[in-house]
DNA sequence: GCATCGACTTAGAAATAGGACA
DNA sequence: TGTCCTATTTCTAAGTCGATGC
């Protein structure tokens, strides 16, 4: 069983290695601090556990034992300390002022606009029974049939969006609110064979942030000492860094330097005449004004937050869906980002650079060329529109830090959105009928005579066993220096032929995706051993370990094995799959809900050190621990106060020998059961809160676990599904939680 | 074979909402 | 009713991977 204890990272299930290193990967920790918990601790189940307990009371008495004996010593921190890595310590970021739009040439939504065309969902659609799975010639008859409907629709629709728009522009909401049941069950139609993406879409454009708003003159910027009123441009921008400057970003080197030089870019030949010296700046008082505004608005009364309330829900409402062949969907981020300063994580070259104000000249809207176009706001036009059904995208930009395009798309409820991601659950578990297959031509491949094809069978390995990411090549310089599989260089490795008492382990240390530590020491077989030591060979800290492998050649090889594979299929299926097994093991009947949450939660903890998800400790992590302890300590007074009264009411029983006194034991009995429960279930919610102060649990929930996984489980074990998922995370799943039965396997 | 681009998914932090509690 | 926490939502950076062009 999985014992209340620190989560290690999970051996997955591998009968080759298991039958050749039983032993050995029974270890496959996260870190120093998992490795040394697990000795203090006793090993993580894992999927071919031959040690599993069977008995749930056994569990629970280790539980509470070892919550006794917990050792209160403090984590050792993820990350290093030499600043390679990111410092994962929040700091306060003052938040943006929230203005109400007004007309600056720039779009802003309007009232009383015309309403946005929406034919409800399942207006046309035919319901149909519920079902898993269409055969392929069902499917191309009903989508068929559905271009022939879609093109008698179309035919309608002038006339339909003038008139029942108007008719319709508020109700959409409300109705789809009051009647759920009518929400349109996509996962039940055809998927478009063609590679186009829609046939219909309408939408309102992007919403602009507000214009900048010149400070008042009474807070002014100092330069040496002195006032000096800037520029509106160059002001704008020193209130970008102004509201930064409790940030810890403000306090690094390459964010200050970059800030200036851009910062400079907007002065007036004057002003940059002026300051030349970040250093000599003081933004105090900008700053203590945003404050005091962010403090205005918590303080704002009932009514004007509601009010507030009413106008975002009235964009929402016009900006922030769209019309897709024939269903209203939701948009998942209609605003443009805001101007600022950019936020590159970890060691970012780029940190602190001006992000500039999108202008509508800078957009490209993508759209049907039948439906109604999007305003530019008022005096400016789009930089371009466009019809393309190719690209599930609605508007585009190009962001000016990387030069790369950013979009605005739909919401994950969206079935554009949806039927993507069910594919992506599909193709694992196509992985899972072939992953014998592939392992074994991987391990054959340890011994070719080529070192292209032992790199590529070496990394495939880590990236099955470990759960990495595939690892592009990025641009020196450009972007903070993190690396994945293919990319790992010869510093980031370092081979033990003996550690711990293992044979030939395996330590990785590296940056990963958003410059997150991945740490990590592991046995692996002899041949990868041996493997390891070759490809080092000759080679300097900087060089790369797999010289003769990158992504592209990793995923040809792929495809090669299995059609749609590449190598973030093989994250998925383990997540996936580790998921099921642990759910598996960690469920029992005789729990009751909260347990079997527990458990859940568990099972998705494993998941998520598998796949490396951290997040930085929440910065109230040590108070609430701290409530939490003393409501611990105060059910233990309490338990101890209710042994007494048990003890004494036993000896009243004694001594009077009658009912009353028998039933008053009783009563004392269960007082003492009551509250040993309620101080169990602290304590587990403490330890299930310790465990998790460094797991994000939601990245491994949104995007790694087959959501019929879950949705299965809580049919078998009756846990309603909405202790498992919420509201969002529901419509995200819609589909998985439409469709699936409580037998479902991955 | 490579560099680059474009489209899309995955990611953690920050902002905000909302519920528990005094 | 206000305050404090936690949960949820929003935001946008940073990945993956296929297409394209030379």
């Amino acid at each position: 069983m999985l014992h209340l204890k620190k989560q290690t990272r999970l051996h997955l299930g591998w009968p080759e290695d298991s039958h050749k290193h039983k032993d050995k990967h029974k270890h496959r920790e996260h870190s120093h601090k998992d490795l040394k918990r697990d000795k203090e601790r006793g090993n993580l189940k894992n999927g071919n556990s031959e040690h599993r307990s069977s008995s749930e009371k056994k569990h629970r008495e280790k539980e509470k034992e070892r919550l006794k004996h917990k050792d209160k010593q403090k984590e050792e921190k993820f990350r290093s300390s030499d600043g390679k890595y990111r410092d994962q310590e929040n700091g306060f970021v003052s938040s943006l002022s929230v203005k109400v739009e007004e007309d600056n040439g720039y779009h802003q939504p309007i009232k009383h606009e015309k309403p946005l065309k929406r034919e409800r969902e399942g207006d046309d659609y035919e319901h149909k029974p519920k079902k898993v799975k269409v055969d392929h010639e069902k499917k191309v008859k009903r989508r068929k049939q559905e271009d022939s409907d879609y093109e008698e629709r179309e035919e309608k629709k002038p006339k339909k969006r003038t008139k029942e728009g108007k008719k319709d522009s508020t109700g959409g909401k409300k109705k789809a609110k009051n009647e759920p049941q009518e929400k349109w069950k996509w996962w039940e139609e055809e998927k478009y064979t063609d590679g186009s993406k829609w046939r219909f879409l309408e939408h309102k454009g992007p919403v602009f942030p507000p214009p900048y708003e010149p400070l008042p003159d009474r807070i002014r910027f100092y330069y040496d000492g002195k006032a000096m009123k800037l520029s509106p441009g160059a002001e704008e921008v020193a209130t970008f860094y102004a509201k930064m400057l409790d940030h810890e970003y403000t306090t690094k080197d390459i964010f200050r330097k970059n800030f200036f030089k851009d910062w400079r870019k907007e002065m007036t030949s004057e002003e940059k005449s002026k300051i030349t010296e970040l250093k000599r700046c003081d933004f105090t008082e900008m700053h203590e004004y945003f404050k005091a505004q962010s403090e205005a608005r918590k303080q704002m009364s009932k009514e004007e937050k509601q009010k507030i309330k009413e106008e975002n829900e009235r964009i929402l409402q016009e900006y922030g869906y769209c019309v897709m062949d024939n269903h209203r969907e939701r948009i998942g981020n209609f605003r443009i980002e805001p101007p600022g300063l950019f936020r590159g994580r970890g060691d970012h070259p780029k940190m602190g650079k001006l992000k500039r104000r999108i202008r509508p000249q800078d957009i490209i809207i993508n759209c049907s060329k039948d439906s109604v176009h999007p305003k530019a706001p008022p005096g400016s036009r789009w930089k371009e529109v466009r019809h393309d059904n190719k690209v599930t995208w609605l508007v585009s930009w190009t962001e000016n830090i990387q030069g790369s395009i950013k979009y605005i798309m739909l919401n994950p409820s969206s079935r554009i959105k949806g039927e993507k991601d069910w594919q992506k659950y599909e193709t694992a578990r196509r992985l899972k009928k072939s992953v014998e297959r592939i392992r074994a031509q991987y391990r054959e491949d340890w011994r070719s005579k080529e070192m292209r094809i032992r790199q590529r069978a070496v990394a495939l390995y880590f990236i099955d066993k470990l759960a990495l990411r595939a690892g592009n090549e990025k641009d020196e310089g450009e972007t903070a220096d993190t690396v994945g599989c293919c990319s790992l260089r010869v510093e980031h490795i370092r081979l033990h032929p003996q550690m711990d008492g293992q044979d030939y382990v395996v330590e990785l240390d590296f940056p990963g995706k958003d410059s997150i530590r991945y740490y990590n020491k592991v046995p692996v077989e002899k041949r990868v051993f041996k493997n390891l030591q070759l490809f080092l060979e000759n080679k300097q800290g900087k060089d790369d370990l797999f010289d003769r492998l990158n992504t592209s050649i990793l995923n040809k090889h792929l495809q090669d094995l299995m059609d749609g594979l590449t190598a973030k299929v093989f994250r998925t299926y383990n997540a996936s799959i580790t998921l099921q097994q642990q759910l598996k093991e960690l469920s029992s009947s005789d729990d009751n809900i909260p347990e079997k949450i527990l458990s859940y939660n568990r099972a998705n903890r494993a998941v998520a050190v598998l796949c490396n998800h951290q997040r930085a400790p929440p910065k109230t992590f040590e108070k609430s621990m701290h409530n939490l302890q003393t409501k611990i300590d105060e059910k233990k007074k309490q338990l101890s106060a209710a042994k007494k009264e048990l003890k004494a009411a036993k000896a009243d029983a004694k001594t009077l020998r009658n009912e009353k006194s028998k039933k008053a034991v009783e009563m004392k009995k269960k007082a003492v059961e009551r509250i040993s429960e309620q101080l169990m279930k602290l304590e587990v919610q403490a330890t299930d809160r310790e465990e998790n102060k460094q797991i994000a649990l939601g990245t491994s929930k949104l995007n790694y676990l087959d959501p019929r996984i879950s949705v299965a489980w809580c049919k078998k074990w009756g846990v309603p599904i909405e202790k498992i998922y919420n509201k969002t995370q529901r419509e995200k799943f819609a589909w998985a939680i439409d469709m699936t039965d409580e037998d479902f396997e991955f």
